[in-house]
Order: C-alpha cells, then sequence, then structure tokens
RNA sequence: GGGAACGUAGCUCAGUGGGAGAGCAUCUGCUUUACACGCAGGGGGUCGUAGGUUCGAAUCCUGCCGUUCCCA
C-alpha cells in the first residue's frame, strides 16, 4: 500500500485482535445473546476434516465431480419384498433412519408405515412419504440420512428420525459404523461396497457427475455432519440491512450488485459463527458441569450464573474471523467507547473492496452496523473486479502466473500500475491485465515529464503575479482553456460515481492529444520569439494548464505529479495538499473551440497531402489557401504563421501565376489548400491520392442519397435529421465535384 | 436446477435509436532544439447468430450458439 503511494493515516492501523477490537467483539456477541439473536443448537454443518473445523454455507465452493450412483436394495420387514434406493455416498447408510418416497409416487404408497432393514446393520428404517423427495431421480426411494446430509436433517426432523453420526473429530468412522470403525470416509465408502456386493445387496453402478462442496481454504471434500454450533439468527438483521439499500441510504457501484445483493438476503440462513481453530476470538460461553447451564459474559465468568457452581468451563471453539470483520467500521474507531473519532468518522463514506466478499463482508458489516450503531455503516459500496492475467485467467499459486506488485513497481513505477488498474478498472467487468498495458502507461509518465520538463526550461523567467487580459488571449489559449476546463469537468463527474476508467481516459487524451500535440506545438512560436508580451501569454497559459493538470493527475499518479510540483517553486507546497480544481465556465469557449478545430483540420489535410506523396513533414512546400467565405478568410489570415509552421509550407498568394503541378484539397467545402509541387514529384501518387477521395466521397454521397430516396424516411423522422442529411449530401457533392474538377486539371496539366 | 454478466478492429475495451470509435499492436515516412518511452501519416470491423419492432438497429424485443461468474 505504502509502496503504490496510498495516503493512509497509517496510526490508525488496526488488526482484529487487538484489545479493543476483541472487546467489543466480546460485547457484540454478548448483546447479540441477550437479544435472542445468537443461539447455540444442533445443525448440519459443513465440516472440513483437514482443517478440521466447520465452515459456514458461504465458505462452502461447489464443484462437480465424477462419481458414481449406487442403487441398493433394502428388504422389507417381514417380507420377501424390498425397496431399491440410489444413493452417490453409499457409506452414509451405516447412519440411516428411514427411507422415504413422494406422496404421490404409486410404486411405493403400499410401503407407507412398513419398516425397511438396512442391509450390513439390521436396523429398522421406517418408511414413510414427502413432497421433498424427487421421484425422478435415481428410483424415487430416499434412504434418509439426517445425521450426513442438510435436506435429510429436515426430513428427519419433520418426521421424528432418530440422528446418528457416524464421524468422530477425527473424520473417522465412529462406534456407530460398527466394523467399519476407525476408517476413513473414502475406505469406509469402498469396504461398505465391497460388503453390499458380497451380500447380494448391490444391485447396479452407474457413472453420476454431481456437485460436491469444497473447503474454500485447502479444497478438501467437505463432509456434513450434526453438531452443536452457535447461530447468528439472520432474519431480522436481513431485513433491516436490505430496507437501507432499497431507500438509497447505501449505494454500490456498479448497481447491478444490488440484485446479487437483495437475492442473498431474500434466502438467507442462519450464519454458523463457531470454528474448531485454535486461533481467534474465543466464545464468551462457560458450561456448567452440574446443572448444564450456559453463562454469556463480557468477563471472565467463575461461576455459574444459575446454580452458582465452579465446576464450569469455556467454550472451546472460537469464532469466525468475519463475525469480528463485520465490526470493522465502528470497532476501528474505539467502539463500544464514545470516542471522538467514532462520533467524527462514523458513518463513514465508502467501502471499497471485491465483489467476491459481498456476502462474507458486506453484507455483515452493514448488518451489524444498523444493529449496534443504529446507522448504516457507509453510504457508498464501490465493488471492484478480480484482476486476472492477460489470457483472462484468475491469478493463481498453482498456475504461478500471479504478480507480484513490488515487483511491477520497481519495473514501471507505482504511477503506470495505478494508472494502468484505474484505466482497466471499467465497471461490471474484470481487469485483464497484460504488463504491455503498465509499460503503456509508464510511457505516459515519461510523456508527462517531459511536457513539464519543456515547461519548466520555458517559463523560469515567468513573472508569477502577470495575470494576461482576456483579450490578450489568442486563439490557441484560448482554446486549451476552454479544454481544460471541461476536462475539469469530465474527470470530476467519472470521479464523483467511481467510473475510474473513464476519468483516466479523459484525462489521458486530453494531456497527450490535446495539451502535448496541439497546445505545446502552438505555443512554440510565441516562447521562441521576439514579441515580449506575447511570450508572456504563452508562458502564463501553458504554465497554469501544467499546474491544473498535475493537480488533476495526482490521484492516479502521486509520485510524478509530486516530483514536478516540487521542480517548480510553488506557492503551496505540495500536490498533494492542493485543492482539486474547479471548473469555471467562463472559460469554456465554443468559438474558440470551432476555430481552432478548424486550424486543426487544415494543418491535418496539409499533413496529409504531403505525406502520401512522400514528401517529409519538415520539407517546406509552397501552398495556396484559398478560403471561400470571409469567416475563414480572416481564420486563416491570422493563423497562417501556426498553420505554416505544424504543417511545414510557405504561404503564397493566390493571385500569382504559378506554373508547377498542384497537389489539392478541401477541408470542410470551405477551403482548398493547393501545394505547388516541384518538378521531381511523381504526380501519379496524386492521382491516386484523389481517387481514392472520390472513392470515399462518391460512397457517401450514395448512401445519403439512398436515405433521402426513402419517402418514408421523409414522413417520420425529425425535421432536423432530414434536414441534416440534405445539408450533409450537398457538401459531400460540392466536394466531389470540385475534387473531381482538380483531377482532371491534373491529367490535363500533363498530358 | 435458479440467477447475473458478457460476445464490437489482431488484443483490451468505449459506444445504448440516426453517417462504426479509442488505446495498444501492425504498416509507411521522419535523429523537427520537451519527449524515438517520440513525431507525422495510413490500413484494418457483414458490431456472435437467426428472426422481430422501426422510416432507420451495434443500440430495443425474442430464440439460438458461445464465454464467464454467483447461488443451490
Amino acid at each position: 500500500m505504502k509502496a503504490l503511494g496510498s495516503s493512509c493515516d497509517w496510526r490508525r492501523e488496526r488488526f482484529t485482535l487487538d484489545e479493543g477490537l476483541s472487546k467489543a467483539v466480546t460485547k457484540v456477541f454478548v448483546e447479540l445473546y441477550k437479544r435472542g439473536l445468537i443461539y447455540r443448537g444442533d445443525y448440519v454443518v459443513n465440516w472440513c476434516p483437514r482443517c478440521g473445523t466447520v465452515l459456514s454455507n458461504d465458505e462452502v465452493e461447489y464443484e462437480d465431480v465424477k462419481g458414481s450412483l449406487y442403487y441398493i436394495r433394502y428388504p422389507i420387514k417381514d417380507s420377501n419384498d424390498h425397496i431399491v434406493i440410489a444413493t452417490t455416498r453409499p457409506e452414509t447408510m451405516l447412519a440411516d433412519t428411514g427411507v422415504a418416497f413422494h406422496p404421490s409416487d404409486e410404486r411405493y404408497k403400499r410401503y407407507e408405515g412398513k419398516y425397511a432393514i438396512l442391509p450390513l446393520v439390521g436396523r429398522e428404517l421406517p418408511i414413510f412419504s414427502d413432497k421433498y423427495v424427487d421421484p425422478s431421480f435415481g428410483t424415487g426411494a430416499l434412504k434418509v440420512t439426517p445425521g450426513h446430509d442438510p435436506n435429510d436433517f429436515l426430513l428427519g426432523q419433520r418426521h421424528g428420525l432418530r440422528i446418528i453420526n457416524l464421524l468422530d473429530s477425527d473424520g473417522r468412522i465412529n462406534e456407530n459404523g460398527g466394523e467399519f470403525k476407525g476408517l476413513a470416509v473414502k475406505e469406509a465408502r469402498e469396504k461398505v461396497v465391497e460388503a453390499l456386493k458380497s451380500k447380494g445387496y448391490l444391485i447396479d453402478v452407474k457413472d453420476y457427475v454431481h456437485s460436491v462442496g469444497h473447503c474454500y481454504r485447502c479444497h478438501t471434500e467437505i463432509e456434513p455432519v450434526v453438531s452443536k454450533q452457535w447461530f447468528v439468527r439472520m432474519k431480522p438483521l436481513a431485513e433491516r440491512a436490505m430496507k437501507v439499500v432499497k431507500e438509497g441510504k447505501i449505494k454500490f457501484y456498479p448497481p447491478r450488485w444490488e440484485k446479487v445483493y437483495f437475492n442473498w438476503l431474500e434466502n438467507i440462513r442462519d450464519w454458523c459463527i463457531s470454528r474448531q481453530l485454535w486461533w481467534g476470538h474465543r466464545i464468551p460461553a462457560w458450561y456448567c458441569r452440574d446443572c448444564g447451564h450456559i453463562t454469556v459474559s463480557e468477563d471472565k465468568v467463575q461461576r455459574c450464573e444459575k446454580c452458582g457452581s465452579t465446576n464450569i468451563y469455556q467454550d472451546e471453539d472460537v469464532l469466525d474471523t468475519w463475525f469480528s470483520s463485520a465490526l470493522w467500521p465502528f470497532s476501528t474507531l474505539g467502539w463500544p467507547e464514545k470516542t471522538p473519532e467514532l462520533e467524527y468518522f462514523y458513518p463513514t463514506s465508502l467501502l471499497v473492496t471485491g465483489f467476491d466478499i459481498l456476502f462474507f463482508w458486506v453484507a455483515r458489516m452493514i448488518m451489524q452496523g444498523l444493529e449496534f450503531m443504529d446507522e448504516e455503516p457507509f453510504k457508498d459500496v464501490y465493488l471492484h473486479q478480480l484482476v486476472l492475467d492477460k489470457y483472462g485467467r484468475k491469478m493463481s499459486k498453482s498456475l504461478g502466473n500471479g504478480i507480484d506488485p513490488l515487483d511491477v513497481i520497481n519495473k514501471y513505477g507505482a504511477d503506470a500500475l495505478r494508472f494502468t488498474f484505474a484505466s482497466l478498472a471499467a465497471q461490471g467487468r474484470d481487469i485483464i491485465l497484460d504488463e504491455k498495458r503498465i509499460e503503456d502507461n509508464k510511457f505516459f509518465a515519461n510523456k508527462i515529464w517531459n511536457s513539464a520538463r519543456f515547461t519548466l526550461m520555458n517559463t523560469e523567467d515567468l513573472d508569477r503575479t502577470f495575470v494576461p487580459k482576456r483579450e490578450d488571449l489568442e486563439l490557441a489559449d484560448r482554446w486549451i482553456l476552454s479544454r481544460l476546463h471541461r476536462t475539469i469537468s469530465i474527470v470530476t463527474q467519472h470521479l464523483s460515481v467511481y467510473e475510474f476508467s473513464d476519468a483516466a481516459k479523459a484525462l489521458y487524451q486530453f494531456v497527450w492529444s490535446e495539451f502535448c500535440d496541439w497546445y505545446i506545438e502552438c505555443s512554440k512560436i510565441r516562447l521562441y520569439g521576439k514579441d515580449e508580451n506575447k511570450r508572456r501569454v504563452a508562458q502564463y497559459v501553458l504554465f497554469n494548464s501544467l499546474e491544473t493538470i498535475l493537480r488533476l493527475l495526482h490521484p492516479f499518479m502521486p509520485f510524478i505529479t509530486e516530483e514536478i510540483w516540487q521542480n517548480f517553486d510553488m506557492p503551496i507546497r505540495s500536490v498533494m495538499i492542493a485543492k482539486w480544481p474547479i471548473p469555471d465556465s467562463s472559460f469554456i469557449d465554443e468559438e474558440a473551440e470551432g476555430k481552432m478545430q478548424k486550424v486543426i483540420r487544415i494543418i491535418k489535410t496539409i499533413r496529409n497531402i504531403k505525406s502520401e506523396l512522400n514528401i517529409p513533414l519538415k520539407v517546406k512546400v509552397d501552398a495556396v489557401l484559398s478560403p471561400k467565405n470571409y469567416t475563414i478568410a480572416s481564420l486563416l489570415n491570422s493563423k497562417m504563421e501556426v498553420i505554416s509552421a505544424l504543417a511545414g509550407v510557405v504561404p503564397k498568394d493566390s493571385s500569382e501565376e504559378d506554373s508547377r503541378a498542384k497537389a489539392s484539397g478541401i477541408v470542410d467545402e470551405e477551403i482548398e489548400v493547393s501545394l505547388l509541387l516541384n518538378e521531381d514529384i511523381d504526380l501519379s501518387y496524386e492521382r491516386k491520392r484523389l481517387n481514392k477521395r472520390l472513392a470515399k466521397l462518391s460512397k457517401e454521397i450514395e448512401f445519403f442519397e439512398r436515405r433521402l430516396k426513402n419517402e418514408k424516411f421523409i414522413e417520420n423522422a425529425p425535421k432536423d435529421v432530414v434536414d441534416e442529411v440534405k445539408q450533409k449530401l450537398k457538401s459531400y457533392d460540392s466536394q466531389y465535384k470540385r475534387v473531381k474538377y482538380i483531377l482532371e486539371s491534373l491529367k490535363e496539366g500533363i498530358s
């Protein structure tokens, strides 16, 4: 974080196991217990045999696994008949306590109320019907194992079945498994299948792909087991958490995550918070060996609160780490003490995190914030994307495709990395990180550095108190200031709704394609010129534009902007504490933008002609520029110096006769530029160029004519759209005629 | 099985009803005094597919195909 240039208040670094935060955890547990929101109960939980702990439902990852479907014959008591069940986990049969079928299933109705005999074990299993059973799965008859399947557990509760636990704390079969005692689950499966086969109970085995839960930490297959665990009752908490989002008190960015959030909360289940790990916050509950009472207390308990016995012991389990993390927005600020920090910072403004912990963390912070602070913990939640490698794969240790940010920073710099993340952080997409992108932005940093170097070199003698009069600003000055203030607005707007990529792109485009490519180039005439006043104006605009650019870029590239800032003798000592720019609409200048656009197009047209004729840009060519109206004439007149410098032409008076061959182009039908060519230029290039242009124009004309021929278009389309099309057709048509004429006269000229 | 997102230039992505865009890559020409980590210019797309709505669809609707994620 420090290497990335995050300007955090590092004094406030916290860890959930710190004393103060631990106190908060205990208090919250006790409070929730008193409010009836925490309870201890029997439940089928997900148990990881490797970690030796329970996992919450959200910590289990489901994956399709190739397995088998075993068809097993269960004899009916006091008859020669039998019922066939299908199961993917045959070893759990040892803990079966019932057999069920769907009430409408005619195949099994006659067995209702009878008993099946459990093979290998001999236990009598009641046969009953329940709508939960899917008649189309397997044989339609279901073995019920309340001790080792969450759905079977619920079935068992409804029908009063026994619960048998097959596993001991090491994940091995316990004494309830009879002869299979001591085997691991996988071994037990083999042995059970073998035994069933040899005794004729196994009817069939089919390949079957089914979804199996895995531990999100170690990827071991989880085992559902029944045990006593601590739970948080989620329904009441979830309702409030939904309400604040529905009322707009908390906003998600991008907003589609609200759907995901609601979907989860609407189908929420109680949260299992006890873990059998050796580290974490101990559960503050003490059990009495004498009366069995549970004492829950913030302070260490010496005697049972009910019978006063000292024969008590504390729960061995610890709390899920997300339980303490959920308190983060207020526990870090000193809660439960009423600290000034808590008063000042709560509720906070923004949470930035990954969408993968939307449920684990974000939703639970909202719940706990509402429950204990009675106010939402933050106003905005920005959910960023996953960072993938350049092939779009998740970065993982096993693939070895991870990127160490410190390596990247050493290679390209923190600024390049930050800017790259910002420009790739388009909402609603994952970030595909290719090192090439980081290199590109290193080049951008270099560009910024050089533009600052240019500015520094050319403004050293600038009197900082000097402010030019508005009427002394030239077209390029008015243009760049107008563009600058638009850029301030655009960047500010995007940032306010966390559209980092749009903000970064707007800055990149402005700095490189407008400020560097055009303004700096235009300013050179005055900066290198003799007119002191004109020079000062250019210096002023150059310096002030750069200063504003530094402020705008600072959040994206803190290091380089600060370094540049320090090279100038700025009145504010660091860009870190400089104010964010505010757009000033008085600088927005439509007229200047339009005119500058025209000048740029003229220059580009000339450059294009020269390039296609293989004339290097720096080679000066005589040119006649013929304006078609008065406004353009005056613009041309005043901007000839810039056009001449940037396009590499020497203006010639159109009235002079010149026998040289011409290469001509048209800018918006308002200006015709004709380059006067030397003898050695191959005119076939020029004919090729003009023909290309004609083809393009005729394609455009054809397109617009086709639209105007459509009567329904004229009838139904808005008038301004029709007018626009007519206008464009007229313009292209006249340009076409003119280019055609030029081409023909060129042919005549050489014949 | 339920839900969500996405399919636009070689790559990464903008564009959400009126002439297909950007950056990078590619090609051509340039040691122009801020920058070759640069400058200038060019080429490149039947907008996944099939229908529908509309004067007009990359854009709205429906089906299909494909990729990904979440939940069960």
